[in-house]
RNA sequence: GCCCAGGUGGUGGAAUUGGUAGACACGCUGGACUUAAAAUCCAGUGGGCAUUGCGCCCGUGCGGGUUCAAGUCCCGCCCUGGGUACCA
């Protein structure tokens, strides 16, 4: 009987669903693991063969963490919201909810495309989900709680000394004592200062547009990533290279109220928490450099003639007395003010021009130096010089405080922008040539810099700081490159602010009135008067008395106001989605603490690297206020990280003959002038020969094609690249499971290599992990019988078996999933060699390949005679002693080069092991007469001999 | 430019602390079975020289170095992939 896979899997799915094998406890006596794979945005295109790589390894894992005994956590659901399906809907008016729905359970789209559907496509895999804890981010139930979090954030400011978050009104209650000049909170860098009577006789108002310049989350004018052709805003990081991340439209600098998430006050928690927990090293390196922490001074200048002043941060505060200009950046909100009338019209000028151009544009012409001086002078704080202040767009409004002291002796951009405007370029090291350009050596000394002069880098910096303090004009700074995250979306498919606006200050919605459903509209699109998508909505008032929302034709503001008419990004929901898993169908509370203190944090969490600035940062940033809160008990919820790679596709080539209908096989290109066209991978069979009748039927462009052929066949050429629709080299796992069955499938994708890797897939490469099913299936079998033997097993075996059983603890430990596989069919190779069918061994066996192959192993479980499901087997014990050997063939080494191999006891003594070498006749020969200076011996591993 | 990861047969990769380079597969070649093909099974397969047998020489991106011994460690380069970019 050969083996089945179809009906056995289809079987064990079943099984596993009837019989919820893998639903997690909350409370147990069993030691907790929480594996958990990144959120997915169940997409209509469905999986591709690269998507379930990371879920097949997290599976794997949890498996194993079952049989060592383990509660094992580990759960499935979709991060819903989002562009895709609200994009779908402009275009076809269907509601995202529907598309949504059909992403995931499958279906029709209305095009008339057949959708796969995510969830069949993850059954179809064998994954071990607790499916019992799946949720949608859209799903009311779900962003109630987003909602809630966003309140909570609405009602905490961030301490500075004491590193954490606090009730916003315990500051309001500092505020009415001492004011807020001694205060060291996060806020807004225009935030007025005030004394407690000042603020005693501030307005109600008034009161409350200060402490919303000090929440967590605040409504506040910013420089907004604009994307016209989205309508909506974006965070930066979902602006890559100038242009939106998804649909890669243009970004414009555009200024707007929106409501942000102050993360930077977290920015040095953020960086210190990287030290505790287990994640690759590139990962923290993006986050460092993201976070963007730089040492050195702020450094204030007073400007000629006027009461401002002008901060500047710098990292080189040693080259004070290089300065010979300040840069502001075009938004800076002094350039207004200082400009003199002689200059205005210029200034103006430039400054419009500035907001034309992108973001896009302007990193394109990085090279191009623009600027225009203002006609004012700042005072050198320490020379007392009189310093030109210029704008120029080189300077980021959002970096620092938006201006620089310019030292075109030690920085390349001031050097380019001096030499640009002819501005003197002061020399302030010892012996630098500043012909070609800047000096930015650290090693440099200082000259022409009063008493710096003769210093070096390191031992300035200080002396100038105290100068610099001593005087009052600066101080020791530390600066974050990281800014504050835009939370609005002028989007309809988003959780709906808990937000309603009264005398144009928002109020939040009382917390028990959660869930704020999301409204329906007529169409996705934004109103004719420019508002997001939710003012086409007819009841979107909050009622204060009824507290329900209403229609909008009951507005008065007086007891109904107008809602919150944005919505909240895609990274809202998934920003704490890892801790409602813990207890998904909780209606009290975002999760019980009973189950948040059982679970506590992710033990394995399995993803993408593309995430690393984006929900990896945001996500964490949520869970430290929850934890400043007392709500959840770790503030660095994922211990352990591992970013799985890509895999990526095989393209097929074909090779027309230019300026005809003619393809050339992949052989005989170089004859012919040839142009290279893509054609679906699945026309392609062994030996890279391609099914040419299937290519005329494929695209119309084909049908008449003719085929220049090598020995009778056409051969395409191979290219590997992403996985993409648009290069025809999409594998579905669908696919896959229909020629071969999901275990092939699992063991193939690990077997492909290191988890980490990017690899090429290539569908032929299945015959080997196929072939090995087979044999393994064998093992059990005697003449198409399962038939098992209950003889005792030998010494070889069970050296085998426990050879294999260190090896895939050891790979665990190491997430070397690749060489398990191999050591699978290293063992089956041996036990297919000894004819071995002893229960003894075989039990074990399928225990051990139960996480990578569970169908396979399931069925021969119960072949084997048990009744409860493989999942929660015992783990096979490792014993040492049956790998001893009493003898170990050692490799004879000669000057390094292995020459020949002698058994030898292990026991025997450094001494008898040189007398019996050296007796060796081969050693003679290899000798050639001379003597042995040195005989090395190291103990079963290798012998020596150098001469 | 900066940061990170990587470079081993025709291909994916293995060699976990320096100790037999190329495990395990794919592919390819030859053979068996078959009318034939597929499937399956067996053998060979890093390159070169020799194949009359042993065998020998060269080989882990390039050039140096440390060591009895280097794919592995150190120094200097080259290349590929990813991230980031006027960050003061």
């Amino acid at each position: 009987m050969e083996y089945n896979f179809i009906e056995v899997e289809k079987k064990w799915q079943k099984y596993w669903e009837n019989h919820q094998v893998f639903q997690a406890e909350n409370n147990s006596e069993k030691p907790k693991y929480y594996v958990l794979d990144m959120f997915p945005y169940p997409s209509g295109a469905g999986l591709h063969v690269g998507h379930p790589l990371g879920y097949i390894a997290s599976d794997i894992y949890a498996r194993y963490k079952r049989l060592h005994g383990f509660n094992v956590l580990h759960p499935m659901g979709y991060d819903s919201f989002g562009l895709p399906a609200e994009q779908y809907a402009i275009q076809t008016g269907q509601h995202p909810a529907i598309t949504t729905m059909v992403n995931i359970n499958g279906g029709v789209d209305k095009a008339g495309n057949k959708i796969p559907g995510y969830e069949k496509q993850l059954k179809r895999l064998g994954l071990s989900f607790d499916w019992s804890r799946k949720y949608r981010t859209s799903d009311p139930s779900y962003y109630r709680w987003t909602q809630w979090i966003f309140i909570q954030l609405y009602n905490h400011y961030f301490d500075n000394n004491a590193q954490k978050a606090r009730p916003i009104a315990e500051l309001a209650e500092i505020f009415s004592k001492e004011g807020n000049l001694r205060i060291n909170a996060a806020c807004d860098a225009d935030t007025p200062q005030f004394s407690a009577n000042e603020w005693k006789n501030f307005s109600e108002k008034r009161k409350e547009e200060i402490l919303l310049q000090y929440r967590l989350t605040y409504l506040a004018e910013t420089e907004v990533n604009w994307c016209p052709e989205l309508g909506t805003v974006l965070a930066n990081d979902e602006v890559v290279n100038g242009v939106s991340e998804r649909g890669g439209y243009p970004v414009v600098r555009k200024k707007m109220k929106q409501w942000s998430m102050r993360i930077s006050a977290y920015a040095e928690r953020l960086l210190q928490g990287l030290e505790t927990i287990d994640w690759t090293d590139a990962l923290k390196d993006a986050q460092r450099n993201w976070i963007g922490k730089s040492h050195g001074a702020s450094v204030n200048f007073s400007i000629k003639g006027s009461d401002e002043i002008i901060e500047v941060f710098t990292t080189r505060p040693d080259t004070l007395f290089g300065v010979s200009f300040m840069v502001l950046a075009p938004e800076h909100e002094l350039v207004r003010e200082i400009t003199t009338s002689e200059y205005k019209e210029d200034v103006e000028n430039y400054i419009y021009e500035t907001s034309k151009r992108s973001e896009r544009e302007r990193m394109a012409e990085v090279k191009r130096i623009t600027g225009q001086f203002t006609g004012a002078y700042a005072i050198h704080p320490l020379t007392g010089d009189e310093v030109p202040i210029w704008i120029g767009d080189y300077v980021l409004a959002g970096y620092g405080t938006g201006a620089v002291m310019a030292v075109p002796a030690g920085d390349q951009r001031d050097y380019d922008f001096a030499k640009h405007f002819n501005i003197p370029i002061p020399n302030i090291f010892e012996g630098a040539d500043l012909s070609e350009g800047a000096c930015d050596s650290k090693e440099a000394t200082l000259a022409n810099s009063e008493f710096l002069n003769g210093l070096s880098v390191t031992e300035s910096m200080p002396k100038v700081i105290a100068k610099l303090e001593e005087i009052g004009a600066g101080e020791q700074k530390t600066n974050y490159r990281l800014r504050d995250a835009v939370f609005s979306r002028q989007r309809y498919w988003g959780e709906p602010f808990p937000v309603y606006y009264a005398d144009r200050m928002p109020k939040m919605l009382p917390e028990e009135c959660l869930p704020l459903v999301l409204p329906e509209i007529d169409e996705y699109l934004p109103t004719e008067a420019g508002d997001p998508p939710l003012g086409r909505a007819k009841n979107w008032a909050w009622d204060t008395n009824k507290n329900k929302v209403v229609s909008n034709d009951l507005i008065d503001d007086k007891t109904v106001f107008p809602l919150e008419l944005n919505t909240m990004p895609g990274w809202a929901g998934s920003s704490w989605y890892f801790l409602r898993y813990m207890d998904a169908n909780n209606d009290q509370e975002f999760a019980s603490k009973e189950a948040l203190n059982y679970w506590k944090d992710v033990d394995l969490y399995l993803g993408g690297s593309e995430h690393a600035t984006g929900h990896l940062l945001y996500s964490r940033f949520w869970q430290k206020f929850l934890y400043d809160c007392g709500l959840v008990p770790k503030d660095e919820y994922a211990k352990k990280l591992i970013n799985q790679g890509m895999i990526l596709g095989t393209s097929a080539l074909v090779y027309r003959v230019r300026g005809t209908n003619q393809y050339v096989s992949n052989g005989l290109k170089e004859q012919y002038e040839t142009d290279p066209l893509r054609v679906d991978v699945n026309l392609v069979g062994q030996g890279d020969v391609l099914d040419v009748e299937g290519l005329k039927k494929w695209m119309p462009e084909f049908e008449d094609a003719e085929f220049i052929l090598e020995d009778g066949k056409y051969i395409v050429g191979r290219e590997v690249e992403k996985m993409s629709k648009r290069w025809y080299n999409v594998v579905n796992p669908d696919d896959i499971c229909e020629d071969y069955g999901a275990d092939a499938l699992r063991l193939y994708e690990m077997f492909l290599g290191p988890l980490e890797q990017s690899k090429p897939w290539n569908t032929q490469g299945l015959s080997g992990v196929s072939g090995f099913i087979r044999k393994l299936w064998r093992l059990y079998h005697t003449n198409e019988q399962f038939e098992v033997s209950d003889a005792e097993p030998t010494k070889e075996e069970l050296k085998v078996l426990h050879q294999m059983i260190k090896k895939v603890q050891d790979d665990m430990d190491h997430f070397s999933f690749n060489t398990s596989v191999s050591h699978f069919m290293i063992a089956v190779n041996e036990f297919t060699r000894m004819k071995c069918n002893k229960r003894a061994i075989l039990e074990p066996l399928a225990i051990l390949i139960s996480p990578y192959a569970p169908h396979l192993a399931e069925e021969l479980w119960e072949k084997l005679g048990h009744k409860d499901s493989i999942s929660y087997a015992t783990f096979p014990v490792f014993e040492e002693k049956y790998l001893q050997d009493d003898t170990y063939s050692y490799p004879v080494s000669f000057n390094g080069k292995m020459r020949f191999k002698r058994e030898l006891d292990v026991s025997v003594s450094r001494d008898d092991v040189e007398s019996i070498i050296l007796a060796d006749e081969e050693t003679q020969k290899w000798l050639g007469g001379k003597t042995p200076k040195k005989i090395i011996y190291v103990p079963k591993k290798i012998i020596n001999i150098v001469f």
